[in-house]
DNA sequence: CGACGCTATGTCATATTGGACATACGTGCC
DNA sequence: GGCACGTATGTCCAATATGACATAGCGTCG
């Protein structure tokens, strides 16, 4: 892992680093990122793809602009329960989530 | 939907029928728990395959036995974070994940 | 240079989810 | 019947995620 890519996920608090995994983070944890990240980009682009502002999504959600941020950020503050409800929210169909999901594949 | 597993969704604490959805989710809840309902079972699947008892699973995951059957009856209370850790640990690939996720098309 | 529109980041209090535990249920075995 | 094993369900309270808000960055237009 490259130590900016490191550093970020430190400060969106991600525990790295902790005695045990001394470098990087267990597997489990490295692929559950990578999902996320994969999910948020997802949100990202079909936000986008539809014109809509972070707010406008937020209202729609009935979420806040913020937490819109947060999501696309792949931030450890949001849980992938938001995302997917974003997700199907914006109109992801499971088979979009599935190929976004199949883009988390050796990340 | 059917009325018993509506009835199931409510006694799991799905908000089920308020008021203005008179029958049934409105339809991203409806997709986001097709969604819980096959990774429910993903999980399931995996576990029996490892012929694992949901206790042995719930120690792997440093959860309680109470919250695999929660998960694995996509019980209100769990996240889809617990779902998609459990199933990362237990060894599915983003690919096994997708395939499941697929399956909630119109559920 | 503002001022505006959009996005990023930080912090709170409240709400939801977590593990743990108890206990009920089901099934097979003696 | 009683017992062992696995699963289901319900309730605690500790931990984490939530929306809201403030505020900072960052282009772009005038």
């Amino acid at each position: 892992m490259k130590s900016d890519k490191k550093a970020r996920l430190e400060r969106a608090g991600w525990r790295v680093g902790d005695a045990a995994d001394f470098l990087g983070l267990s597997a489990e944890e490295r692929g559950f990122v990578d999902l996320k990240l994969a999910l948020a980009t997802g949100v990202r682009q079909l936000r986008e793809r539809q014109g809509l502002t972070q707010a406008a999504l937020a209202k729609q959600l009935r979420s806040s602009q913020s937490r819109v941020a947060k999501m696309e950020a792949a931030d450890a503050s949001v849980s992938l329960d938001l995302m997917m409800r974003s997700l199907l929210s914006i109109g992801a169909t499971p088979r979009d989530i599935a190929k976004l999901i199949r883009k988390a594949e050796a990340a």
